[in-house]
DNA sequence: TTGCAAATTTGGAACGTTCCAATTATCAAG
DNA sequence: CTTGATAATTGGAACGTTCCAAATTTGCAA
């Protein structure tokens, strides 16, 4: 015995009955007997069998694997985590298992997964892309009828459904903020100008500038790279000009960080005498000194949204293409003096 | 067209020559001419084939799936997701594909998690347990001759291979720090009591104690959560004695985090009135403030030797359990107060 | 009993690959 | 122009499931 694995057959001579029975077993169906189920069950456990996914995928039309693909671009980074656990929860629960891979940002990579995903039959993917990536690289799997949920960043010509978060509304929550507390020169600061996220949030600084009816001044916006090396480069060109702001809002939480580093080398105390918001909420937004006031974005609620769409395309064969904005909220912690004001202080 | 999959049959036909053939260019064979295997390559970009794997695995004997799971008990937890974007790493670039699934520590949706994934015909699993793993949970797979590597936390009564840290080791190096700083009373604080890895640490604690003979008293050793929470409760307990410690080492990073938060509760600034010691190196230990001075066990090596060990005994049939403890290295910041003192200090 | 519908059960024929044994093409030497 | 050997190719027969159409059993009224 234990030779080689046991299958349908095995358990169909060993409980009397014949294959076709057992597979219905298999499938809950209910032109089944009530004692043959109990029976086919019972002999199962005895015998310890395992269900072979690949073989029943091979005669059912693909479609069905119960394998969603997951691909993230920088796990090490907890947002991604925590967008991955959140994709997990939801399709675990739909008695589906996740498939996630890890690109570390490099397109090159991220071509190798998802090609290696497709020859595992996977019946949906999730994919928070890896910078750089091109609408050619979604071609081949969207062609082929995969349902494909891009989420974060969202990939410019692509013709696929996306999650991202509503970067307008975040900054714009973020300068009426600044304003309730009495800044009229709040600059905008890093990102890249030819990426997407940085236009929308442009966006919506220049909206809520305009709605609030503060000073309008184009020298206000400083791009500079995404990081905190960028955020202090920023923070110091803005400082260079003659009327000067006294608040701002970047573009992320790396680059507030450096504003913060900057700030300092010119004895300039960040939220005391500057006051910042940041974008994203990383971990480390919690623990700096000072807090971090910033825009949360919730990337495990994400992750659950994005495979709840995922899973919804699947089940209706292929939907249209969609696109979720995913909300966002203002958390205040320090960063803008504003210990005390009278704006929905994080909880706990 | 485009109405079913393209198969290794369509190719053959549009090649004009047999499946077979085609099979044998799949696999990189040297019997195939080289004029047809260009050929067949061509035809192949040609119709977008895509290899079906599930059907391959099904003719060989199961073994070589080309996939690997990976069971985590926490990859919120930037510790758990090093661990698994370090095993991805060898994994990927051996050819194989990772399945990672998140238990969020429920023994319930472990097993779940493991079941499918045994379904799905992994070649391998690596194990992060979730908290209360029984060696009866891996029985079934350990049974079925599929290698499993236990990583992390160990498993008490299974026969598997193992990967953990020093813990022992890494804990006594943390008290001889501190007792080269001239604390004569640490304490040890958090962790539950009934866990090996909580075992493993006290006794480096105790070892090192003797060793330096500094003050031995029990009630400097404080169970508790090992969480932030849990930290901040330890310390209160331990500063309720009459003769207070004056450092402590700390089951965990979180632990040590929730250790300062009691203690500034309590007006004592942590670094400076009162010297701690975190284990784990978590990304942010290094920016929080004070930057905390603990045990770093490079997560993501650990997750690289796992995999290797795995991948080694998959190729290997099966080898013997094997145990590695997987060294760990103190990183001096400033939690101890100890800014400047010649113990090799971080690099960059 | 008989008949008939509903409830169960059941043999194949797929699914897309790999492997084996066997066939055919190629070519150098006799 | 055989012969043998070597190189290259090829038809099935698996693998473990699901699905279909058909067969069998059952229940029950006539």
């Amino acid at each position: 015995m234990t030779k080689g694995r046991v299958t349908v057959i095995d358990i169909a001579k060993a409980a009397g009955v014949s294959k076709s029975t057992v597979s219905l077993v298999l499938q809950g169906s209910s032109l089944v007997n009530e004692a043959t189920r109990t029976k086919v069950n019972a002999v199962m456990r005895e015998l310890g069998y395992v269900y072979n996914r690949g073989a029943a995928n091979l005669r059912q039309s693909g479609s069905k694997s119960k394998i969603i693909g997951v691909v993230v671009n920088d796990l090490t980074n907890g947002f991604f985590a925590e967008l991955a656990v959140g994709v997990d929860m939801v399709v675990q629960s739909a008695g589906f298992v996740q498939f996630l891979s890890n690109t570390s940002e490099s397109p090159d990579r991220q071509r190798e997964v998802i090609a290696s995903m497709r020859e595992h039959g996977i019946s949906g993917l999730i994919l928070s892309p890896a910078r750089g990536t091109e609408a050619s690289d979604l071609k081949p799997i969207v062609a082929s009828g995969i349902p494909v949920v891009v989420a974060v960043r969202n990939v410019p010509g692509a013709k696929v459904s996306s999650i991202a978060s509503d970067n307008r509304e975040g900054v714009f929550a973020a300068v009426q903020h600044l304003v309730s507390l009495g800044h009229r020169r709040i600059a905008f600061l890093g990102g890249f100008r030819d990426t997407a996220v940085f236009n929308e949030r442009l966006e919506g600084y220049r909206a809520a500038v305009a709605a609030c009816r503060v000073e309008q001044d184009d020298d206000l916006i400083v791009d500079a790279a995404p990081s905190r090396a960028g955020g202090a480069e920023a923070i110091g060109r803005a400082l260079s000009i003659s009327n000067k702001p006294t608040a701002a809002v970047c573009f992320n939480d790396a680059v507030a960080f450096g504003v913060c580093d900057g700030l300092r080398a010119k004895g300039i105390e960040p939220g005391r005498d500057f006051s910042i918001v940041g974008f994203d909420d990383v971990i480390e937004a919690r623990t700096a000194v000072p807090a971090l006031t910033t825009i949360s974005v919730d990337p495990q609620g994400m992750g659950r949204r994005a495979a709840q769409l995922l899973l919804k395309q699947i089940s209706a064969g292929k939907a249209e293409a969609e696109t979720i904005v995913s909300s966002v909220r203002l958390v205040v912690r320090d960063s803008c003096g504003a210990s005390g004001v009278p704006v929905g202080r994080e909880q706990a």
